[in-house]
DNA sequence: TTTTTAAGTTTACAAATGTAGTCTATATTT
DNA sequence: AAATATAGACTACATTTGTAAACTTAAAAA
């Protein structure tokens, strides 16, 4: 399903990374007890997520003692990155302008990343075209789509 | 997983939709025919996504002769807008604004989506915090957090 | 040194998902 | 009316995912 080299990463699994990312590193211990304090996640489960996480290279560990530091290979700018234009993707590219206005009213904001927003839309406008159609059918579809609104 | 009543739809799923969304309504033929130049799906394939999207109750079926004419029970702005706003739900809220940048330097947007996003930007702004906090850890995480750049 | 603890590994298992073949019943064609 | 096409239903099956118990081994405590 994924062509590229990008490392799939389940829901629970990016839980698991949202911590270690936060953390920058961590051991198991501090990750279990995070994860049972915020998500109810039993020890085990935990584990599981951290060994899978290992496997697909998504995190490395290095030995201390008994313990061992769990650190992320990839960014999580990157990730989410990846994550965000992963779904756009799949969304009508018609409809993709009111589906941003309605998280952007659902998300909090800080005022400087909605400036930079702003300079960022300002910008991307100049060459923006007026109207940008529908990719839900294929590029040559020639039926008769009933797409009047397009 | 889904403690709402949302109804949940998986990536294959979603495909299906898309083209039911587009044409509004349509017989699995067509269904099938689109998703096979699209996506290179054998016809059962396609079949078995639409028995279990009629199953989830996100399609509705009317006989019609032979043929059942597909149709959908969810409207596609709304489904974008959960699918949008729980992807972002997951991800580290201090970094959201940065990922919304990224994000639409990738998309297409017409310049009246833009438009219409500065100007909700405009007005989002005059209640935005100056910054927004990480909550990837719990609330009352207490731990000595390398949190050193939040 | 022996015991205990706990970190990581293995095993488990159901549900969801991607993918597709086979069967059945019925509408349509001959 | 008989033959045929085909729509949807049923079956299949490997992989991924969520969730967690049991096991093993080595470090730490007694």
């Amino acid at each position: 399903m994924n062509t590229s080299d990008e490392i799939e990463i389940s829901q629970s699994e990016w839980e698991t990374m949202r911590v270690i990312w936060t953390l920058q590193k961590a051991t198991s211990h501090q990750i279990i007890e995070i994860l049972e304090e915020k998500l109810g996640w039993k020890a085990s489960t935990t584990k599981t997520y951290l060994g899978r996480l290992v496997k697909k290279g998504a995190l490395r560990t290095s030995k201390n003692g008994r313990e061992f530091i769990y650190q992320p290979m990839i960014e999580e700018q990157v990730a989410m990155d990846n994550a965000s234009k992963s779904l756009f993707v799949h969304l009508c590219q018609h409809k993709v302008g009111t589906t941003l206005a309605n998280l952007i009213d659902q998300i909090e904001l800080s005022k400087s990343d909605i400036q930079m927003l702003i300079g960022k839309l300002e910008e991307k406008a100049q060459t923006a075209p007026d109207k940008v159609s529908c990719n839900c059918l294929p590029e040559d579809c020639d039926m008769d789509c009933k797409m009047e609104d397009m």
